[in-house]
DNA sequence: ACTTTATGTAAAATATAATTGACTTATATT
DNA sequence: AATATAAGTCAATTATATTTTACATAAAGT
């Protein structure tokens, strides 16, 4: 799996640390960490949640158009 | 947690039952099954399998605008 | 140099997604 | 009525997402 970029890009634009970023959204830094190494399966809930708090969609950080896993 | 219509609705526009689309994506009957009923929390690469199957987006089917779980 | 803040990483424990096996109901077909 | 297919549900188990605790590194500020 790829580094989500996206998500740490997002979340730079917002001015959120990991760890800013996992307390809005009730997770560990580590589990932030984790999903932009990119070496992680988060749940749908956990990824709507980083969206809604990033004021983005599922589609902009999680959906890619030609993706081979 | 409210059932998955929009997931029920383009697995049936693709006339798949629901153990069709559990095969196609590696899962369980159950698991599908779970997922329309909206009580559960899948992965999002689980997630991902599915709408690549009916043809969509993530957006698409598990994302809403005013969302308030 | 020292301290602070943000990030990266890892091993062990806990919570929960997903499986397995089984039973039930509904609908359609013969 | 009897059979077959699809769907709904549940209890117990297994796989894995997430937590907890901990240590390491880099950059910035004093």
């Amino acid at each position: 799996m790829a580094k989500n970029l996206k998500m740490k890009s997002a979340r730079v634009l917002n001015d959120l640390t990991q760890e800013a970023l996992a307390d809005r959204v009730n997770v560990t830094r580590q589990t932030i960490n984790a999903i932009e190494k990119g070496d992680y399966n988060p749940t749908i809930n956990l990824c709507k949640d980083i969206c809604r708090v990033l004021g983005v969609t599922l589609n902009d950080l999680f959906w890619e158009e030609n993706d081979n896993e």
